[in-house]
DNA sequence: CGACGCTTTGAGGAGATTCAAGACACGTGG
DNA sequence: CCACGTGTCTTGAATCTCCTCAAAGCGTCG
């Protein structure tokens, strides 16, 4: 593990806390009041460094915090009963990890770097405290795990949609993410392969690679490689509700 | 809404509280110290009846508070943009309902009777003030809350095996479930019809009709109409986890 | 430039769905 | 107590979607 790595610029102006940090607005501090800020900010470990493929946390190993990426994007894998991995969620910047490890003081699973990240860190141990101190933190964590709840519904509805819907709504919640992020909505690049991105949505990377054809083919969208480009957002929606009207009552 | 009914027997042996209850061990009092379950005792609604297909509470409904379930089953029901209904949970006597009304404090799903039930009603506002008071309640909440994590996991894990293992877990898991209360794990009534398991599987009826015969003709199982007997769990359990050797990667 | 990994594309096949029809169970009323 | 009707369950056959295997194309990085 590296050492967390402290600024040692003087000058505040310089120095990014959780108080003028970009990713405010996505980040744990969500829903804080500017005091409560205020004290994360001296909890905070910044300029934590991953390289792509290098492990943020594994799976088993002790719940060592929050992590808060500032960069760079990674994927959240578990592993079923023969090894196999499963890739339960892409995380980008500005999106918080380790929830997995959160109850049970153990990471469920592993968080593995897409590309190089930057990321802060809330230790565990401060966790603790501020749990004990402040209810309004305690009450935003109960409220970010149940927000688990939903997103575990719409992942079930998914899973009984047809390839052609599940890559359509992957791609429309990519862009999504990345714009709440101040990112562009309609043209990104994807830091994760089509077996990632098959393996997440629980298809053939080649299926994921034929969709991709026949949503350019269509005029939905332009991919070149890990490039993408939404041209027609209304009917990539359309095209993952419309097409279950006869689905099972 | 039905008022609830609080037994008005004066003699404390024959009426039933938190304190006696035998479902203690898995109902929400489980992880609360003696004095907390008193306490606990003093705020729930007992007694309440609702028929098969009659609904506990409605999705987007306010959040009116937890269920735990004494008596009867339920199936947790959420609806996709099309309307077509989908089965998030099937909810075992004892079990506990409402997680999904309780970080947002609106319910995101429909619970509904799938024969006649009795449950007690712990209320919202009651819920709140054993927040403030009780740290323990709070951190119990959130452990249970972020055991969603986990079973989102599981199910996502469920839902790129075959329809065969998909029913094979099934059959296990609520053997499992009715093994933890004390009911016979290898014989029982499924409360909910071949339409329902299926729903909840992802898979269509008729499949789930032609694997459960399946694993008859194989003796694995014997299966008369909703009377399931468990005849080699063992290798109902391998067929869920051998089977998938060479599964994607 | 050559090697390696990722992506694309094609062909064949397996598994699950859909549609349709018949069997069975359960409750109702005669 | 039995006949009847409705809804659930079973079973078969045809079809479709997606997977698997295989090979070729493309990109990238030393």
């Amino acid at each position: 593990m590296t050492a967390s790595i402290v600024s040692k610029t003087s000058s505040t102006q310089n120095t990014v806390t959780c108080i003028n940090c970009n990713l405010d607005k996505f980040c744990i501090p969500k829903g804080l009041d500017h005091f409560e800020i205020g004290e994360l900010a001296l909890l905070v470990n910044r300029n934590n460094i991953r390289q792509k493929g290098e492990a943020i946390y594994h799976a088993g190993s002790p719940f060592r915090g929050m992590i808060a990426l500032r960069s760079g994007s990674a994927k959240l894998i578990s592993f079923d009963a023969n090894g196999n991995e499963l890739i339960v969620d892409f995380i980008l910047p500005g999106e918080v990890l380790g929830f997995d490890g959160l109850a049970t003081q153990t990471y469920n699973c592993t968080a593995i770097a897409l590309e190089t990240v930057n990321y802060c860190h809330l230790p565990a141990h401060k966790i603790d405290e501020m749990l004990t101190q402040s209810s309004c933190l305690n009450h935003l964590l109960l409220q970010r795990s149940c927000s688990q709840f939903d997103a575990q519904i719409e992942r079930m509805m998914l899973n009984r949609r047809s390839a052609e819907e599940r890559v359509a709504s992957f791609l429309l919640q990519i862009s999504e993410r990345f714009k709440q992020r101040g990112y562009s909505e309609l043209e990104f690049r994807l830091s994760m392969s089509r077996e990632e991105i098959g393996n997440h949505l629980g298809i053939a990377h080649e299926t994921v690679s034929r969709i991709f054809h026949l949503f350019q083919s269509k005029q939905l969208i332009e991919v070149r490689s890990k490039q993408v480009k939404i041209i027609d957002k209304k009917e990539l929606f359309n095209y993952y509700t419309t097409y279950s009207l006869n689905s099972q009552k």
